[in-house]
DNA sequence: TACACATATGATATACACATCATATGTAGT
DNA sequence: ACTACATATGATGTGTATATCATATGTGTA
């Protein structure tokens, strides 16, 4: 009945976790293979702290998953969900956006 | 090779998109069935420059069509990407987010 | 228990997307 | 051509998520 409304709810907590730069590029390198903290910070380039603060939304929202080992915490990424995302997002891009038209909000800005 | 930053910059336009409440709204209630811009109005309760501004990203990013009709305009939602969209997250949720944990930027803050 | 390491948490200034308000465009009917 | 209707577009103030800086927590080792 009302659970259209959830549904809404639901979708942006899902999506506005998902629409970020930097959580965006941890998902993309823990697809790849599980990391610590300080891997990331290596391979992303981005400071520690900023690092921590997006993978906290990210295991909020269980798109990643932790456990500790020793001093260290594992972050891998939660394949069930992850992967057949992408798998919708790619096809989308190849099917509807192939013109080059990046699917981007500052786009609009710039006409 | 360098398709890894792309596929972030990617996703980034297609979630941001979707990181909208009135956009999740519209996409919602065109799920149903095509509607022109005041239908949508007179559905969401919302501002008819509002429905317009957010549908103009949601048709830049082809998440929706559109087509004139007279008048009015038809727009009708992109279910071949929009419906295993829905799913994915149906199903994340049922999976991961049981316990009723709302994945919401906001409830980090709460705490 | 003292230290170094690994990571998390707290506070804050800022940039940006958003809703709102105002106006423009376009189409059909008279 | 004028009006009414349907929708799009432009400009702007504001709220909010973000990166950054600073500090705290926790774990292993000597």
């Amino acid at each position: 009945m009302t659970m259209k409304k959830d549904l809404s709810t639901m979708c942006y907590g899902f999506f506005s976790t998902l629409s970020n730069p930097t959580r965006l590029a941890i998902i993309e390198a823990l697809v790849e293979k599980p990391m610590f903290v300080n891997q990331m910070v290596a391979e992303l380039g981005q400071e520690q702290s900023m690092i921590s603060h997006n993978l906290k939304h990210l295991v909020n929202c269980h798109f990643v998953f932790v456990k500790r080992e020793g001093k260290q915490r594992v972050y891998s990424v939660n394949h069930e969900t992850v992967d057949p995302l992408m798998k919708v997002i790619e096809n989308h891009h190849h099917r509807f956006c192939k013109d080059g038209a990046a699917c981007h909000l500052n786009v609009l800005k710039e006409k």
